[in-house]
DNA sequence: AGCAGAAAATGATCTGGATCAACTGTCATA
DNA sequence: TATGACAGTTGATCCAGATCATTTTCTGCT
């Protein structure tokens, strides 16, 4: 609810024309500018794109497009995706505020994958040559690079455990307490939000059927561990919910 | 069979003192120095730590060791895992001679996963500090960081379709292709080799049991499109292999 | 307000691959 | 040349989740 209210206030103000800066945006904390001084911040600024909007279910790239640098997203979600001929499509990735995608056409500079916008959505574009050069002289950015590089691998190897080991109920569990999280780390409830994406989707993130991923829920439901309408999502016990997915993890 | 010899000669003379120049090294072409100028590979070479040995079945590293830097194989194999409480591991990669490892130590200066010698190896270490310096003043050499992070990348990309599109037999060509085509790279047969790796390896990479495993290879073997042996693979219908999991690509 | 098409839910049935259990081959050590 | 331990194979059974079919609920459009 509070999400939704939030997207449709930034999409209201951000017409093609403004430029947002870095300097301003709410999300810079989650984005790559994180740990830059004002100065380099500055800097980084200058070579960012303005804000560019997408609609609900329109694609922003797909394979053999040019590789043209990272994204950032500002509001709205994307979905990254493979798909098989039989045009079943393997989410690798859903992209909430503040969070980058397009690093899949680093290897030789064209896109790999698609990606998806899952509602309207505007990001912003760091374009890959300008952020090179800027890291020749900001070794700060080069960690920054380097953790969000890092960051994208751990959570894709994360989801190859979920799709190679864990069991439909246990893969949606962590599904859920992935993006609860996420949602707390911006601000948000972590216990009452709007998915952002459909059950289409997140059967195709999880490796398994829609129909699965609906009786699932109604399990959750019916065991008192979530409340769900359509995409609200409330959750009313979380431990639970960690409880299911401990199991998988390491004892650490 | 020639591998094999290939590794055990290798292994000979590589002692612990000897220091090895990527001037020298045959899978330069594969590895990071690809494509630096022999000034820039100078200033490279200096900063690698000579070779390391480690015996089959050791760890290399486990989570939350601090993170060196990239390891690149020289001789042996490497897998890479996680693992559920319950011990199952989802092995993330299988690391062969030329191919680099270690990149999920990136995120927070710590490795996430382990890393185990399935054979008597030897790999170099690319120590983190010194690479990134360097990265600062050689364009090319932050670029052949690019492309090894993105190939590690849409690597795991295609490790996810396998694991969430794919049924089991179409899991199993698509990772003897990619065996067979990364012997190729290395100037090996693509249609006849050694794995590296236990029944029990390759069933947790393509998340299924290892009894699967032995009777997939059993069926290929019926069908007249491999001859298998222990470890001892031959590949004899390659087309048969490319059109199982052609279904699995897209029409591009 | 009413309709069409998509998304989601629900029910019935089927099956690929897991699991359990037993057996065989291989190699290392004494 | 036995012996034990592990890796791999083979067979029998079972079930989680897929698939197919139908119904219900949304959502957007005119």
């Amino acid at each position: 609810m509070k999400a939704m209210m939030q997207k449709k206030a930034n999409q209201a103000h951000l017409t093609s024309q403004l430029k947002v800066s870095c300097d301003t945006c709410s999300l810079s904390e989650l984005c790559l500018p994180r740990g830059l001084s004002k100065e380099d911040l500055n800097k980084l600024d200058h070579l960012i794109e303005r804000p560019r909007s997408h609609d609900a279910n329109t694609l922003i790239y797909q394979p053999g497009d040019k590789f043209t640098g990272f994204y950032a997203v500002r509001s709205g979600g994307v979905k990254t995706y493979l798909t098989k001929k039989t045009g079943e499509q393997q989410i690798l990735g859903f992209h909430l505020p503040g969070e980058v995608f397009g690093l899949d056409g680093l290897e030789n500079s064209k896109q790999r994958c698609y990606a998806a916008a899952m509602e309207n959505t505007s990001y912003c574009i760091l374009p890959h040559e300008e952020l090179d050069s800027l890291c020749a002289v900001i070794p700060e950015l080069r960690s920054q690079v380097y953790h969000i590089m890092g960051h994208e691998m751990n959570c894709d190897h994360a989801h190859l455990l979920l799709l190679g080991q864990q069991t439909a109920h246990e893969r949606l569990a962590t599904f859920l307490l992935s993006i609860s999280s996420r949602f707390k780390k911006r601000g948000f409830s972590a216990t009452s939000f709007v998915l952002p994406m459909s059950r289409h989707d997140i059967a195709g993130y999880l490796g398994i059927a829609v129909e699965t991923v609906s009786r699932l829920f109604k399990s959750f439901q019916e065991q008192g561990i979530i409340k769900i309408n359509r995409k609200q999502v409330d959750i009313l016990d979380l431990d639970k919910l960690n409880e299911m997915v401990a199991n998988c993890e390491e004892p650490k």
